[in-house]
DNA sequence: GTCCGATGTTAATCAACGTTAACAGCACCG
DNA sequence: CGGTGCTGTTAACGTTGATTAACATCGGAC
């Protein structure tokens, strides 16, 4: 009873089914049978594509890391002016929320759940991008210090990561728009004495 | 075996150690066992206390929610003007979530798990709560829409909620004024037409 | 045409969990 | 004193869940 398409999608597939259910319910709150279910098989089923639970939701988070990070260094290389990169790493960020509020959720909340010798490596590529921010930061602000501008980026990922929890009252580009103004003010109010 | 003390503080215990490992680990990945032995107890103890699981982690939301709600009411009617409530609103909650980092996060996150008939209310507690704010900002820019304040009032929730994920580089004074000032900037960038 | 690897399925296993039952000590009231 | 709640405990129950085993199908390589 094999799908007649039985392509590499599924994997990906899964992925993101996943990446719905763990962002509504919380990792715990959905079983194998669930994700398997999401995606038109049974629960044993997902065995043949991931080593377990637990490396599904590693493989998921690794991904949204490195993607975050590697997207985000690229940015703020190309970028001409240490303002330039904040505002190419705001849009980044931005834009990634928007399009995957279910990843943003999942990558915030399930860093727990993930085993340990993956879960270093996570924390590690989280880590690497929120300095990113800080080192941008730093250029633009030198009189400051590296715990307020680490401080700082958190304080405005945790407004950025907002996103999935509002209802959708805005079009996406109004959303994006308002999202790029507060943070932009907040980040100058960060860093005014 | 009991206790020479037996108070009603064994409710608060209970809630004030629940609180903590939903924080961590989420409401499922807490049993009732965990519970039990965070206050020196076995796991059916509990139900001496409390109905079971998710009316505990019902009866905390609710306390939470109308804390917030009751006191930001409260603050909001006692300010001079609009500015000063936005202001006490700010104050507020900034202190709130400092000082109770666990029960915030628990907020955020673990309404789904909540079961029905008591889920509507703290919604209803919590939407009152963000209209406190959406109407505090209509009030200061009668010129924008509700949808804006209410996006841009769950975006700041986002970056005030933040704080329990920061990891502590500065001093709570310290935190407390970068979140005024961070919240206060990306207000006011959020009806800059 | 046959064989094989990839991809499924159902049935079985084993642990963990929420909850309830049965029983015990203690404080306090009469 | 004797009883009666209140608050614990340990043992037992039933369910659910992750994982594995055993078995089926299909498409393509030879």
């Amino acid at each position: 009873m094999a799908e007649a398409t039985a392509p590499p999608t599924r994997r990906l597939e899964i992925l993101s089914a996943a990446a719905e259910l763990f962002a509504r319910r919380g990792y715990h709150g959905v079983s194998i049978g669930d994700l398997g279910r999401a995606v038109g098989l049974t629960g044993p089923a997902l065995y043949r594509h991931f080593r377990g639970k637990e490396a599904l939701l590693a493989e998921m988070l690794l991904d949204i890391s490195e993607r975050l990070l590697a997207e985000g260094g690229r940015r703020v290389e190309a970028a001409e002016s240490p303002a330039a990169a904040l505002d190419a790493l705001l849009r980044w960020h931005i834009d990634f929320a928007l399009d995957n509020p279910a990843l943003i959720t999942v990558h915030v909340r399930e860093l727990g759940n993930v085993p340990q010798p993956q879960r270093r490596e996570i924390r590690r590529l989280q880590r690497a991008y929120a300095e990113e921010w800080v080192k941008v930061l730093r250029l633009i602000h030198p009189e400051s210090t590296d715990d307020r501008a680490r401080s700082a980026t958190h304080a405005v990922f945790g407004l950025l990561n907002s996103t999935p929890h509002s209802t959708g009252d805005l079009s996406r580009d109004a959303m994006a728009g308002l999202l790029h103004a507060m943070a932009s003010d907040a980040l100058t109010g960060a860093f005014r004495s």
